[in-house]
Formats: structure tokens, C-alpha cells, sequence
DNA sequence: CGACCGATCGTCT
DNA sequence: GACGATCGGTCGA
């Protein structure tokens, strides 16, 4: 397992980036406790020139503020008052792209994740959605902010190869205010065996 | 089943 | 003061 340096998250090209993040493991260790599950679902936020992005038109607020840093840290951001979405800063300083984890599919931890969704065993719907994929993970919008690189939350491979027979593209989800942008196929999904 | 609606609050205008 | 990069429960067919 091999977790994910700098030189994969600087690179300028945030959709490639998000294609390369399926079947990669997203990881949390809180508290000595590790749970993990494999990137099955991303979405890509263009940056100023996408108009879904926090960042476009060159926005730059205090919520989206972590966007203009370096690619590999964490974008942690609450929706609709309730759900917790956990992004990945892309590119290098300056250039806010991000990558939208959307779900996941649970590997490590089962059980840690089903306690922190409140949902029985064998429930099919735990990690699918982005606000589940906190929710299971542990991830909170104060959790924004931290590098990947070095800290409790991390991104590794384990040697599971995508191949692009098995990646699906297609337009975001809840963007339609996003006019043509919401057409861009900027959604992933890494589908091997359906859901 | 599918459609609809309520929850719930930080963030931006 | 309005509104989401959503979810899950409920209602009617």
C-alpha cells in the first residue's frame, strides 16, 4: 500500500486526476482507528473557468480559501447543513482545482463505518454518496485544510489497476445552475463488478 | 417502485 | 435572508 505523493495531485490536469483516483483507497486513521474504502465515484471542479467550482470567476472566499493552496490537502465543506463533502485540493499553488470524492466502496474498518452511519450490516447504500463517504469515514468539515500527505487522512494504492473499459464519464450531479458547464463529463465512475 | 419533501446551518449577497 | 457539489423517509400508485 503506497500512499500518494505530490507529484500526483500537482499535476494541471484535474479530470485526469480524477480519473487516476478511482480504485485508489481512501484511508482514515483517528484515534488508532483505521478504516478505508476504494474510490469508486469523482467528480472534477475546473477551477475559475468551471462554473460549478467554489472557485469560478476567481472567487476566493474563506470557505474556498484551501483551494488556492497546493494540490494533495483536504477540501472539507458542510451542504445543505447536513452532509460533509470531502474534496482533494489538485495542481499547485494558486490554481484552484479540486476533486469531489462521491462514493466509496468499504474495505477496511466495516464495522467502525457502519457504527458511524448508523446502518446495518450488509446495507448496500453505506459509502455511496458523497455525504456517506464522510459519514462512514469519519470526516468533518474541521478536517479541512489537512494535507494528505502527511496526515491522519491519506490516498493509496494498492496495485489495483482501473482499466478504461471499466470508467464511466458523465455530467456532475446537483450543478444546473452550472448552465453548459453542467454538460462537461466530468463524473467518474470505476464500475468492475456494478455497485 | 418513483416522486416529493423536510431536515438544518454555514456561507455568501 | 436565501440557498445549496444531499439524504432518507414517506406517500401514492
Amino acid at each position: 500500500m503506497q500512499r500518494l505523493n505530490y507529484d500526483f495531485y500537482k499535476r494541471s490536469n484535474v479530470v485526469q486526476v480524477a480519473k487516476d483516483l478511482l480504485g485508489k483507497l481512501l484511508v482514515t486513521t483517528f484515534n488508532g482507528v483505521h478504516t478505508a474504502g476504494r474510490i469508486v465515484e469523482t467528480e472534477a471542479y475546473a477551477g475559475v473557468t468551471d462554473r460549478a467550482s467554489h472557485a469560478y470567476g476567481g472567487r476566493h472566499t474563506a470557505r474556498n480559501a484551501v483551494m488556492y493552496g497546493p494540490g494533495g490537502v483536504s477540501y472539507v465543506y458542510l451542504c445543505y447543513g447536513i452532509h460533509h463533502l470531502f474534496n482533494v485540493v489538485t495542481n499547485e499553488p494558486g490554481v484552484p482545482h479540486a476533486v469531489l470524492v462521491r462514493s466509496i466502496t468499504p474495505v477496511i474498518g466495516i464495522d467502525v463505518m457502519l457504527q458511524r452511519s448508523g446502518k446495518k450490516a450488509g446495507d448496500r447504500t453505506l459509502g455511496k454518496g458523497p455525504g456517506n463517504v464522510t459519514k462512514a469515514l469519519g470526516i468533518h468539515t474541521r478536517h479541512t485544510g489537512t494535507s494528505l500527505l502527511n496526515g491522519e487522512i491519506f490516498i493509496a494504492s494498492d496495485g489495483c489497476a482501473v482499466k478504461k473499459s471499466e470508467v464511466l464519464a458523465t455530467p456532475r450531479i446537483g450543478i444546473d445552475y452550472a448552465g453548459e458547464d453542467a454538460l462537461l463529463p466530468y463524473r467518474f465512475l470505476y464500475q468492475a463488478n456494478g455497485r
